[in-house]
RNA sequence: GGGCACGUAGCUCAGCGGGAGAGCACUACCUUGACAUGGUAGGGGUCACAGGUUCGAUCCCUGUCGUGCCCA
């Protein structure tokens, strides 16, 4: 029995554990052992995130493809699982203990918090697993993976140290993008560029040798900056070679205001004469471009902040290097202001001195961390970098090659610009919650990379006997005893960056680096769905990772679906908060409407903005669907066994086989496109528009009336339909759909395991087997076939009776409602000149085109009665006799508006055909239907004037 | 500054070389035996603007204006 209410609430819970309960979803069922295998990796979500419109799009639409794919016959795996998320998780464990009051991150130590983190991962890593169930994600939950776990950790540490091996990863010394409060080094796409409203100030800076006045501009060079807490770093001042102003003083030194620094003028290029002044100070350890510009012309790089960006200038011998008398004072004076206090310290220092010609107000964008939301520091570090450029060309040719493609297309343009112009990827963060870089170092700072603590240790110290820094006795020592090496031998504190865990995901989950049964049918898997936002942090990097170590792209197809957006169009993000909670609207309107919805929105290249009235939309077309299995219920709908829909003899019921099996299609094509929102728009125009206001209305009459054959075969297709579309809404509306299944009918399984409507085409390498196994006769073997289902229920007859009743019925509701005839007044219908085939086909509809149409009688005639009201159906004249209850000014006013459109259809039509150029250039099909619709156009309009004639006289 | 999108009905969006579509909202009518979370009918758009290509442009090309995003 089905509730007479639809609650989706009841339902997804009771279906979530169904599901759970039968293991629906999980990969390498024994009876799909010949089955081609259907593989998704899930984008991990943050293990303790919580679900967010982005994921429920993205794990909607994985779902979808899943499904699809389930029901179509295939193994499917859609691995799930979650990412350790570094630098997020450790900010909300560190934020909880500030919240409680506890012993800091520091306070507690590198054990003590990683201990807490994990506790906390325990707490809430089930969060989101959760969610993604109750959005009722159908992936293989007995697969769940961590990045931390210990099989993906092994892989980490694998691909670290062969890369290493390889010279692919290695330790530089340069800037990086530093973040001041939460001290780690970030990656480029961890930076994010904001304008901001600042300042351009310009220095003097007095020229060696000459006595320095303001008023003198001989005696100094302006240089303009936008950081001028930086110039104590400053080791050179640069000019662009071809600018005249300057050329002389190129060779010429400087002396750094307040500091005394002697500092020399240098040509080049990156100087734009056209901006500022056309003279910049040269800061090479405190900007990228002056790294550069440093390097170029051998200046030295004084770093002059530390680590948290505050003044680092007492004892630091870069900077106090052969400084005058008086720099000691002026270190102290300014040790450990922070920078932008400094700023200001030192600018009002510099006009004191006249050293500052002019501010200048200024906007221009300042790098800020993502995740912390401060300004960026560029910092002079040691850090491992990966080599991407290397990484980056097999990924490049895989995509430019169409091993793996992108859908829509464009994206690969992104892809390429930024893989073509790709920097060395920074991995080494300077936090505790990650893999932990296995790297070990020496006395001396020699690096001992290896799998294993053992493995670094003794080839280390192998390495220091050998160099006879340490006895051989000394060396087996140590080798026994950790504490004996402590001091010695010490591991690199720093973890890797999360994505370089994530990069391996599409394997590392498989089971990879073992040789796991898993890794040979699932890699490479079919599908990534993800966002164009991280086709750089993730895609990219599972590319060139999986094509290194695997020798295969992880994914034959990259779909990128749309970003949900808030009302303003704003991307969604935790730290702006604006993120409208996908699981209130699932409270609200079931999860079913949701997907729906999303599924509905989800068009290629386009952004979705979320309207809750779309969600309540479909919510009501679940309650339709709802009421509609209801109604085949209190009828006695039921499929019996072996029951073939193409032997139905009733017209109705070969009309709907034949709309069912078109909807199949179109379905079926469109997810296979990729085509989210034709797919759903395609199943609620059927389910609503076809089965809910004409089959079954079409149907009522029969199912009511009398017993017999046809009742029979209507019950059944009835239930047949209302089965096919359960399976076809199923990806989409998983919940309702397998509810709706198991109370219908006795089923052998569950609908999530059904077969689809139609089976798939055979493709061009299914064709090339078949054909390699023939012989050469040309035959296809009659076993193949059945493989296949070509059947379409093809019913042209079918669709032209039925589509005259739909057009008879609508005509003359149309003209009631214009009329307005109160639908408790019945008229009568006299078919007027009808031909033999509509004489046929109405007294099989006349029950229901009474009921439809409220009609009290229906009736043949040659001519239309006087004064009745004329309608042109199908190029018939359908009469109703309404003299004296219609207006006859109304109803001539009402044809000589039909007449006005027919008229014009002929102008259209005679002045397209009366264009030589377009008969002789058109194809011919066009031209051809040109002159059919100005044909029918005349032939209308000749009718309604016969209509008119009439109405005429009878007035 | 470079790149990628997008400007279609009041709103949210499909369509994309041969007569403008959906959902919501709106109007009128309807307690018809699955469903008022419903039914029936209807109003509403020089498809941003200007050129060009074409027999034909909402659709292709160029430019302008406007909006959004990404990268410097």
């Amino acid at each position: 029995m089905i509730e007479k209410n639809y609650q989706p609430a009841d339902i997804e819970a009771r279906m979530s554990l169904v599901w759970e309960d039968s293991r629906a979803f999980k990969a390498g069922r024994p009876d799909r052992r010949d089955a081609s295998p259907f593989t998704i990796v899930i984008p991990p979500p943050n293990v303790t995130g919580s679900l967010h419109m982005g994921h429920a799009l993205n794990n909607t639409l994985q779902d979808i493809l899943c499904r699809f794919e389930r029901m179509r016959g295939r193994d499917v795996l859609w691995q799930p699982g979650t990412d350790h998320a570094g630098i997020a998780t450790q900010m909300v464990v560190e934020r909880q203990l500030m919240e409680r009051q506890q012993p800091s991150r520091r306070e507690m130590g590198r054990e003590k918090f990683l201990e807490r983190v994990w506790q906390w991962k325990a707490e809430s890593g089930d969060t989101i697993i959760n969610q993604l169930k109750r959005l009722g994600a159908s992936c293989d939950w007995s697969r769940e993976r961590f990045t931390m776990d210990e099989g993906l950790s092994r892989a980490v540490v694998k691909v670290f140290v062969e890369l290493h091996r390889d010279g692919l990863i290695y330790k530089d010394k340069r800037l990086v993008n530093w973040d001041p409060k939460l001290l780690t080094a970030i990656s480029d796409l961890e930076v994010q560029q904001v304008e901001v409203k600042g300042s351009l100030w310009y220095l003097r800076y007095p020229i060696e040798g000459k006595t320095f006045s303001p008023d003198d501009p001989a005696s100094f060079i302006v240089v303009a900056t936008t950081r001028p807490e930086t110039m104590l770093g400053d080791t050179g001042v640069a000019v662009h070679p071809d600018d005249e102003r300057y050329r002389k003083l190129v060779g010429k030194h400087v002396i750094l205001p307040l500091v005394g620094r002697k500092i020399p003028i240098v040509a080049d290029e990156y100087s734009d004469p056209e901006k500022g002044s056309g003279a910049v100070k040269v800061t090479p350890a405190h900007d990228f471009n002056d790294f550069d510009v440093g390097k170029r012309h051998g200046l030295r790089q004084i770093s002059v902040l530390d680590r948290e960006g505050r003044l680092d200038l007492v004892g630091n011998e870069d900077y106090l290097h052969a400084l005058p008398e008086g720099a000691a004072q002026f270190a102290e004076e300014f040790q450990g202001a922070e920078r932008f206090a400094a700023r200001k310290r030192i600018v009002e220092r510099l006009q004191d001195f006249g050293f500052v010609e002019r501010i200048e107000p200024h906007t221009h964008m300042v790098p800020h961390g993502d995740r912390s939301g401060v300004v960026i520091e560029p910092y002079l570090t040691d850090q491992w970098y990966v080599d991407a450029k290397t990484l980056a060309r097999p990924a490049i040719a895989a995509v430019r090659s169409g091993e793996t493609t992108f859908v829509p297309k464009n994206w690969e343009k992104t892809y390429f610009d930024w893989m073509e112009n790709i920097q060395p990827w920074c991995i080494s963060r300077q936090l505790w919650w990650g893999h932990q870089i296995p790297a070990w170092y020496g006395p001396d700072g020699k690096v001992f990379v290896a799998e294993t603590e053992e493995e670094a240790v003794s080839h280390a110290l192998g390495y220091y006997v050998e160099q006879e820094v340490i006895t051989e006795e000394q060396g087996r020592e140590m080798a026994l005893d950790r504490g004996k090496r402590e001091g010695f031998i010490t591991r690199d504190e720093d973890v890797l960056d999360t994505w370089f865990s994530s990069a391996l995901w599409p394997f590392s989950t498989l089971g990879w680096p073992d040789d796991t049964p898993e890794v040979k049918r699932h890699y490479p898997t079919d599908v990534l769905v993800t966002g164009f936002d991280i086709i750089f942090f993730w895609v990219a990097r599972m590319m060139m990772m999986g094509l290194h170590f695997m020798k295969e792209v992880p994914f034959s197809t990259v779909y990128i679906h749309a970003l949900v957006r808030d009302e303003k169009g704003a991307k969604m993000s935790k730290s702006k908060g604006n993120v409208i909670d996908p699981l209130n609207l699932i409270d609200e309107y079931g999860a079913d409407a949701l997907r729906f919805t999303l599924a509905a929105m989800a068009a290629q290249g386009r952004d979705i903005k979320l309207a809750t009235s779309r969600v309540e939309g479909y919510r009501n077309f679940a309650t339709k669907l709802w009421n509609a299995c209801r109604f085949a219920e209190m009828n006695n709908c039921a499929v019996p066994e072996n029951f073939e829909p193409a032997k139905a003899k009733e017209t109705l019921n070969r009309w709907i086989a034949h709309e069912t099996a078109h909807t199949a299609r179109e379905v079926s094509e469109a997810i296979e496109a990729y085509r989210f929102n034709d797919a759903a728009s395609a199943i609620y125009r059927f389910v609503w528009n076809v089965y809910c206001d004409w089959y079954v209305e079409l149907a009522k009459p029969v199912l009511l009336g009398e017993d017999g054959p046809a009742r029979a075969e209507t019950r059944t297709m009835v239930a047949w339909a209302r089965d096919e579309i359960l399976k076809l809404l199923h990806p989409f509306m998983p919940f309702i759909t397998e509810e709706l299944w198991e109370v219908t009918a006795k089923r052998e399984g569950l609908l999530a395991l059904a077969s689809w409507p139609l089976k798939p085409e055979p493709t061009a390498e299914q064709l090339a087997m078949i054909a390699a196994a023939m012989p050469n006769d040309g035959f296809i073997a009659p076993v193949v076939l059945p493989m296949f289902d070509h059947s379409d229920f093809s019913d042209p007859a079918a669709e032209a009776e039925i589509g005259w009743v739909i057009d008879l019925v609508t005509a003359i509701r149309s003209v009631r409602a214009e009329m307005n005839i109160p639908p408790a007044t019945l008229t009568a219908l006299v078919l007027a000149g009808a031909a033999a085939e509509t004489k046929a086909r109405a007294p099989r509809w006349t029950d229901v085109i009474k009921r439809m149409a409220r009609l009290s009688d229906i009736s043949f005639a040659e001519r239309a009665p006087d004064g009745a009201v004329q309608l042109l159906v199908r190029g018939e004249v359908a009469a109703l006799p309404l003299k004296g209850v219609v207006d006859f000014a109304a109803e001539h006013a009402r044809l000589d508006k039909e007449i006005g459109k027919a008229d014009a259809d002929i102008k259209r039509a005679e002045a397209k055909l009366a264009n030589e150029k377009f008969v002789a250039n058109a194809a011919e099909e066009v031209v051809e239907e040109e002159r059919e619709k100005r044909e029918a156009a005349m032939a209308r309009k000749a009718k309604l004037l016969e209509a008119l004639e009439r109405l005429k006289q009878a007035g």
